[in-house]
DNA sequence: CTGTTAGCGCATTCAG
DNA sequence: CTGAATGCGCTAACAG
């Protein structure tokens, strides 16, 4: 059996109490008895069992998500993970709160951030937009103590704690050489589709992807990016436009969502099997066109991963405890139609 | 608040005592006091605090993991895995033993598995070795009550409980796809080294990949499979051969281990740039091997996820619970140097 | 500064 | 068949 808190009040000749101010570095102890306990803790090996802490405690968690509306299938699949999280709050000793915020608007989103600070959470997780007013909004909540993440795309030079998301220059690099090497001899430019340079993880795949293909590619022509702003209708009209400009356009990589309108303008112009397409994003429609070889490749960041990442960091950061960098990486995957999982998405 | 087993107990007007033996579904009940304390389950909507139960209960599980011994990096890998989960086991309320087996035989992993059935674990995990003698351990252990999950390599047909490990034979595919791609309009043969058809996940491999490649690209000729025994030094023999006998070998899919001689055999014959190689797991070689470009893709299993994976499916089929499968695939990785994790293996 | 005591939510004797 | 009482390992008032 492992030693219980009573094993070391036993050893250390002090009473419970004791043994839990100094575990917990609560002040009101002598150097002299702190030691003398911190030597039974050493010599029995002792390791706190968390779970009974936490019943003890009754310590719970609040803490806000902040999402963009809208139809884009990856938010809404991201909105489906954090309704899980929601449903293992018990569990987790979570009280989440969903905020719903209209897509690509600096403005509202600073709002929301002070709606979410208003409800004084522990911590608040948010798919940031790159501007003045969201950093100077997530500064505020910082400076109250409130722990906030950024979600999928980042803020950075902001306060905030940290990350959970993908490294998006290393997933435009990556499609940058799947195309090139997809491609191979065949001749023709490449087009890129973005949703909005207002976003940090759009601006950092294009940027990998330029440098992969500057370095490595650099006698394939890249036109200029287009930017569907996410929305389907939009890019479809848009890549449609494309089709007709450029008859020989040999490849697309599409970096934002909006891609049930990409495909619809692809198999509309009969282009479908002929021009290879990279995009990002596992959702039904994508995969769909995965396995009917519309699409080539598809780039993905595991949404649940991401969720359950944000909520362990916040729950730490909330905590005043360190992160293990290390394990809340997430991973760029990639799919082609072979390695698909069968499950979601 | 969420009610509590009190709050249940009150509504029933019961006692707790009764209120835990229908909770547990033990036997000793009237049907109508059952019924009382089932609405009031229901209409409290109680949901069980699985750390409190767990706490009281005292409950651990003895596991037994079974492990070949060798310098396989990725087996290493594995280990270390084991022994992360094994500084968990407070947490877990696991006890984990490890098992070392020479690898490639039967005989000593029959042996191996009626030493961990001397043990009387709540279960075992097991790399498989495909061999009756093997298949009839299992089923021993399975008659006498003991959960069996196969790892990494599966054991179709015995009577595990379930494989913890990802679908070989759509590797192989998505191997045979990215080769075929990178190839495109280049001449020249394909070779496939593998460790040895005794295992099922090399052998499942090697179906998906001659798949894909007589499906799809028909015209390129695929040599006889080598099989170097998971052996860097003897791989790195056969493979120099190979590249003797055949100046103009294109590519190389390598499924099993001993990447380490593939790599040193590439290398030493200057063919390190011009030959596409696809290999398999995620290890300090494989990985220099790819950020230096000797191979283009490696396929990755995340050992991490499997022994976390196996773990739980133990525990849950050790208390008769179901798993929930989507929740327990093993993904297939893919790996270019682009999107490669910055942090172990 | 230190100790006593009473729970947290649940499981389990042991009586009745 | 059912209930009262006790404890799992830890925390948190409240006394001293």
């Amino acid at each position: 059996m492992r030693p219980t808190v009573h094993d070391i009040a036993a050893e250390a000749g002090v009473s419970l109490a004791t043994v839990d101010r100094v575990l917990n570095k609560r002040p009101g102890v002598r150097a002299v008895t702190r030691d003398k306990v911190e030597r039974a803790i050493e010599t029995l090996g002792y390791v706190r069992d968390v779970t009974a802490a936490n019943l003890a405690k009754g310590r719970t968690y609040p803490l806000v998500f902040i999402v963009p509306a809208g139809d884009n299938s990856f938010m809404r699949g991201l909105e489906v993970e954090v309704r899980a999280a929601i449903a293992r709050s018990a569990a987790e000793r979570t009280e989440i709160t969903i905020l719903s915020v209209p897509a690509f608007n600096p403005q509202a989103l600073a709002e929301a951030l002070e709606e979410a600070h208003r409800r004084q959470p522990a911590g608040v997780a948010v798919v940031a937009i790159d501007a003045p007013e969201v950093t100077a909004a997530v500064k505020r909540l910082r400076d109250d103590g409130i722990a906030v993440v950024t979600l999928v795309s980042d803020l950075p030079g902001s306060a905030r704690d940290h990350f959970a998301g993908i490294d998006n220059i290393a997933a435009g690099r990556t499609a940058g050489n799947l195309i090139g090497r997809f491609l191979g001899s065949r001749e023709g430019p490449v087009a890129v589709l973005a949703g909005s340079m207002l976003v940090r993880d759009h601006r950092d795949r294009l940027e990998g992807f330029h440098a992969v293909m500057r370095d490595h590619f650099g006698a394939r022509a890249l036109l200029p990016v287009i930017e569907g702003q996410d929305d389907a209708v939009l890019a479809q009209k848009l890549v449609a436009a494309l089709l007709a400009a450029q008859p020989d356009l040999a490849g697309i990589y599409s970096l934002g969502a909006g891609n049930r309108g990409l495909v619809a303008a692809l198999e509309t112009a009969g282009k479908a099997e002929t021009i290879c397409v990279v995009a990002h994003e596992l959702t039904p429609y994508s995969r769909a066109a995965l396995v009917s070889g519309t699409i080539d490749v598809i780039l993905n960041q595991d949404a649940g991963h991401e969720v359950r990442s944000a909520i362990r960091v916040l729950k730490a950061k909330a905590d005043g405890l360190p992160v293990i960098a290390a394990q809340e990486r997430i991973r760029i995957d990639i799919f082609l139609k072979d390695n698909l999982p069968n499950g979601q998405a």
